[in-house]
DNA sequence: GCTTGACCTGGAGCGCGCTCCAGGTTGAAG
DNA sequence: CTTCAACCTGGAGCGCGCTCCAGGTCAAGC
């Protein structure tokens, strides 16, 4: 049982991302204190903990939603999950290849103003 | 010498973003023909080339403005130049880190998919 | 009992990076 | 000479993913 700012602590989603993502069903069913505030489960963290994985690799959030509407629909959908989840792995490898060879570049961009930086350079570059 | 349609096509940008970058003061000193249309250099193109990388690599337009701007200024300007594109790379290199690491939490996420559909399941999962 | 800070809701606003549109011009091909 | 696709400009609009705000409620500590 957490209070809302532990769960934004522990998952590194802001107060109002969390309250954000409840409001557009991807976070669903969170519970409340007699109060009304919102208190986050293991579950929840675990869901958060899964959010921040596919935004961190880029999955848009309608896509999450769909996941998370299909986990909700139970156990029936589970091949259907993981077709979801490799596609998106497939997407975030090509991701990673275009971010690799981009970064090469980035470097040989940085060598060669090494050679250039001594005394009597010369080069209008990009 | 290239066509705007050619240039978008080599660089990957559309026409669109093109004439963004150059009215943003990105990209400067685009000829015209007589008629007003742009014609795109080889120097041009490796301009768009860069951009294309430090995009990719997910530097801010502001950014690139910011390292367009010093070159305009001239070659003294070469060593601020290159510790930006410095701290870039370690920007990138830390992005690709979390992107790995992510990766591997979304791969065993899958893996676990694996040991569970078989038949007989139980999960309501994250 | 009172204070104070964490929390609530609904809704508006924002920053980024384009993208699209209207209305007009250009120029190569037929 | 006509046609028509490619191009021009200025400016509005958009999709995404939050972020902020006003105005109010709750509850732990003194």
């Amino acid at each position: 049982m957490y209070a809302p700012s532990e769960a934004a602590r522990r998952s590194g989603f802001s107060l109002d991302t969390l309250r954000y993502y409840e409001k557009i069903g991807l976070l669903s069913g969170v519970g409340r204190t007699s109060g009304g505030r919102r208190v986050f489960t293991d579950d929840d963290l675990g869901w958060l903990v899964l959010f921040r994985c596919l935004r961190d690799t880029g999955m848009p959030i309608a896509q999450m939603c769909r996941y998370a509407e299909l986990a909700r629909e139970g156990e029936h959908t589970a091949a259907e999950r993981k077709a979801l989840l490799e596609e998106h792995a497939a997407r975030v490898e090509e991701q990673m290849r275009l971010l690799q060879r981009q970064y090469d570049h980035l470097r040989e961009k940085i060598r060669y103003y090494e050679t250039v930086t001594g005394p009597a350079e010369a080069t209008a570059l990009p």
